[in-house]
DNA sequence: CCGCGGGCCTGAGAGC
DNA sequence: TGCTCTCAGGCCCGCG
């Protein structure tokens, strides 16, 4: 499910769980996700406390007190799932079993009584070890664009980052070197608030003088308004206790033309459709009477 | 160098 | 009920 919306919510729910706690015990149930987990991965991760819990683009990044970093990646199923401790007392029997047993593939046993399972049915997802001083240069990370919810993300910015290139709006919005932690969802749903075709070449958002266009001013924004209003989202399923089976990262919002192919433009007075349409092997999603 | 398409996996849902 | 097909919120890699 996750593009950045996503992982910052998986990122404060696990925080709150794991940040002061120590790792006790470490199951692996396979060598690998998309990649083989790092030389003795259990090892490293054992007897470690979390110093702190942080987010890259779609990365996590749980810092270690021995100076190590546990870089997670979701790819496109992966979750984790937090439970607390099992109340051991005669009679508890409702012990609390996972409705996809086989994909849990790795469990941290905390000392706070928590468990973390980490689950990824399709196994797109990657764990690494990394030094924390050095965590830029990784390999997964060094190549990461602007965040878009960072202070210095602006009109003018997004303008220079798109300076040159000869791809569509959703191409150039979906590369990560660009611009990390919107996915296809998010990038249709920027384009449709800020009213811009998925097809208008990205290099036209700045004139030829180099300067923003009120489209990218418009983009810009949306940006920031459709990612923010999504991680606030995220933020009060995240509170609700009653729904949440400790299951992160799995939520559900309204779009505006996300998966609504052949349903009426949501915008008031638009009598459009929604359309769909590939752009490098992905569905877009867009409405082509009030996106030009 | 850049942009695109194929591939990696498994499961859900539609259509027959 | 079951089979087959398409599609899926990720990214990497190789090709032209």
């Amino acid at each position: 499910m996750p593009e950045l919306p996503e992982v910052e919510t998986v990122r404060r729910g696990l925080e709150l769980a794991m940040v002061g706690a120590r790792i006790e015990k470490v199951e692996l149930r396979r060598k690998d996700i998309r990649f083989p987990f790092p030389p003795r991965f259990r090892e490293r991760l054992t007897g470690r406390r979390i110093a702190a819990l942080a987010r890259r683009a779609k990365f996590l990044l749980f810092r270690l007190d021995d100076g190590e970093t546990l870089i997670a990646h979701l790819g496109m199923s992966g979750s984790f799932r937090v439970e607390a401790a099992e109340t051991s007392s005669p009679g508890a029997f409702h012990h609390k079993r996972s409705k996809d047993p086989k994909h849990d593939h790795v469990v941290l046993h905390l000392d706070n009584g928590k468990t973390v399972t980490y689950n990824d049915p399709r196994r797109f997802g990657f764990m690494d070890l990394a030094a924390s001083e050095a965590l830029e240069t990784h390999p997964r990370l060094i190549e990461l664009g602007e965040e878009p919810l960072a202070v210095e993300f602006d009109a003018r910015r997004l303008a220079e980052l798109f300076a040159g290139s000869r791809a569509p709006l959703k191409s150039a919005l979906l590369d990560q070197k660009r611009i990390a932690g919107l996915g296809n969802i998010y990038v249709c749903e920027a384009l449709f608030r800020a009213r811009l075709s998925p097809l208008r070449p990205a290099a036209a958002l700045a004139s030829p003088a180099g300067k923003p266009t009120r489209a990218a001013h418009a983009l810009a924004k949306a940006i920031r308004a459709v990612l923010e209003e999504a991680i606030e989202a995220g933020g009060s399923t995240l509170r609700d206790h009653r729904r949440a089976d400790g299951g992160l990262g799995y939520f559900q919002h309204g779009f505006s033309v996300y998966d609504r192919e052949g349903l009426p433009c949501l915008r008031p007075r638009c009598r459009g459709t929604i359309h769909r349409l590939a752009q490098s092997g992905r569905s877009t999603f867009y409405c082509p009477e009030c996106q030009k």
